[in-house]
DNA sequence: GATCATCCGTGATGCGGATCACACAACGGG
DNA sequence: CCCGTTGTGTGATCCGCATCACGGATGATC
């Protein structure tokens, strides 16, 4: 046997049965009762609730091997996001009682998962905080350097990075609109940190997008 | 004995030792390394974060026999949030390792934590939420019936509840400045759902409230 | 019980971003 | 291959709230 899993993602996909989802599929929503916790095991699912005012706020983007639904699974209570697969997807499945008896018989994965809540909430702390008190331009641009930062693996360190997000998604994460997004966007790629095309955000470096970030804050 | 700690400040109370704060004192600050988790066994902590704005964004407010820093003692990383007793206040204080062996231990007591925390990410994600598809009337009315939920014991259904809050405080908390919270108040109170004073905020029943609520959401 | 810090109420003004309204580019399917 | 769909770029307008700027009330302190 392999070592134990260090991540909530690991122990689901190693003890889920697998599905598969087609582009667009949803696989849970919002309000609705609680059966399993899942884990992305290929492709990209969409995590998002909607506003009273039908507007749409990105929560995160699940990428192999993150998991996700374990909130409902903790405390019974409905789903307080919705789930969908943004292109071909498979996610490993398990049943919402397996998992929380796992946690009962292995403390050690009750605090990885521990773990991984205090993440979270930590970010979703900090993303109130600046919710407001940056500009959307400034939350565009953090965001832009997070993603960065997660999607070049071991990548050489000032490379162009290409996010494959569109700026709907980055407005609905941001919680800002298309338009203020786009001209944000704008004003960075004036200052030559990043270009833009369809469903695609080329990052000239980290580093010169976060100089950019600086000059705004100040 | 008793039956077993059911929640995490019960947890703390029962095996930390207490400390007794003044008014205004610290307990922690955002950024500092992590030794402790804490209950409040008497009294009001404030936790808070400052923005680079030298804003100040209120958490939550801590009443007995509420647990918190609990996220530092998880993930060892530094305090996320500051804590300030707000009136003379006597805490529970227990070290991190000692409550992290508890939670090895006893699986059943990482459950209870794990259930802490899920309330507590669900509650900041629909405050992302709300921060940005409601007003600022919206959400100090929406606040203000939570707030009036909780402190109401088992009073009476729409007997007038007395909130002990200042409205610098309910700014911090959702987001506003003092002057937009008190014109907020000031809609309330022409409305007849609220009474206002200098440290204290009437609510004249819930229902009322959540009536008046309504006309502006719609 | 006069003093002072704190807290509350409200007007005037300006700015960021939401909203509305198009034009154009890229891609996918019949 | 053409056309519909989806995504991008930008201008014009408007509104909510932050900011600035007061005056007044309420409790604590000596």
């Amino acid at each position: 046997m392999g070592s134990p899993p260090a991540t909530l993602g690991e122990l689901i996909a190693l003890r889920g049965t697998k599905v598969r989802l087609s582009a667009g599929e949803p696989l849970f929503h919002e309000g609705d009762p609680s059966t399993s916790v899942y884990a992305c095991s290929y492709g990209r699912i969409k995590v998002f609730v909607t506003t009273p005012a039908a507007r749409v706020l990105l929560l995160g983007i699940k990428t192999p091997v993150q998991g996700f639904g374990e909130l409902s699974a903790i405390d019974g209570r409905p789903r307080s996001a919705s789930a969908v697969a943004t292109e071909f997807s498979v996610v490993s499945q398990l049943p919402a009682e397996d998992f929380m008896d796992s946690l009962r018989v292995a403390p050690e994965l009750a605090v990885v998962v521990l773990r991984e809540l205090s993440d979270q909430l930590r970010r979703a702390n900090a993303r109130v905080a600046s919710r407001d008190a940056q500009s959307t331009t400034v939350r565009a641009g953090e965001l832009l350097v997070e993603l960065g930062s997660k999607f070049r693996r071991h990548a050489p360190p000032s490379e162009s990075i290409v996010l494959p997000i569109t700026q709907d998604e980055l407005a609905a994460w941001i919680g800002a609109t298309r338009e203020a997004t786009a001209r944000s966007l704008a004003t960075f790629r004036r200052a030559g940190a990043i270009s833009t095309g369809r469903h695609r955000i080329v990052l000239h470096g980290l580093d010169g997008l976060a100089d950019v970030l600086r000059t705004c804050t100040s």
